[in-house]
DNA sequence: ATTATTGTATTAGGTGCTTAATACAATAAT
DNA sequence: ATTATTGTATTAAGCACCTAATACAATAAT
């Protein structure tokens, strides 16, 4: 999974979810180490000012922490990245249903669209 | 509907996708006249150079059309309503499953959650 | 001890978005 | 004819975001 930033959006907001959604999926471990600042932002081709941003507001939320000179860590605890996880899962599904249903879609109709893409997405 | 606006991104795009909400979900039928920019900026709470300027892109995309000092008007092209209500409904299912498949969430697990949050949700 | 790497902080400049304040042009309403 | 309303355009100011260029502090590596 890349680094997919969209003009539309700032960037750092863009860097929070995306390296939210890495811990949530196990792809940066807990209690394991990620990249260097400035290792990140060159990998993102973002100022490292930027990606510093993204990090500190990860470091407030807990879901990241903080060594001096030794790097920068996922939390260790398992239970709030699994809270985390199921917020934004939930936070997904109210977004998405609620354009669905401001479009004019009825449950039913929903399901169908869902199950005719799945199939090429979801492998 | 209420004009919902967040500050994370920027207004006159939301704008867009609102009023190109409306129009496909029938609160602004086809052929009907729109308020005046003024009005529409005023209900908003924005300038009036920022709903102008979601306006003239609707208008480019060919959703909207002008009659210079009689208003604006939704297009009569139920066609392209439909088109456009149509992609709109795609393009959110395939954010969603990106987003839900990111997370690590399997199809079935995808359809329960959906299934638990819309009882609330959809009427 | 020295060096390199880490997180962190500061300053300056550029860009895009938004608002405010006008003004103009066209035409519907009176 | 005059007035009011419409879409449209212009200019200036403020703000947030982003980048660039540094610099500093702490400590791991040598």
């Amino acid at each position: 999974m890349g680094w997919e930033l969209k003009t539309d959006r700032p960037i750092y907001a863009q860097l929070i979810e995306q390296i939210e959604l890495r811990i949530c999926a196990g792809i940066y471990p807990p209690g394991s180490r990620i990249p260097s600042v400035r290792d990140l932002a060159q990998e993102a081709s973002v100022n490292p000012n930027t990606m510093q941003r993204a990090l500190a507001k990860l470091e407030e939320d807990g879901l990241l922490y903080s060594h001096r000179t030794s790097g920068r860590f996922v939390t260790e605890d398992t239970e709030m990245i699994r809270k985390t996880r199921n917020k934004l899962a939930k936070e997904q599904v109210q977004v998405f249903l609620k354009k669905m249903k401001d479009l004019g879609f009825e449950y039913g109709e929903i399901l169908s669209i869902i199950s005719d893409l799945a199939e090429e997405m979801m492998e």
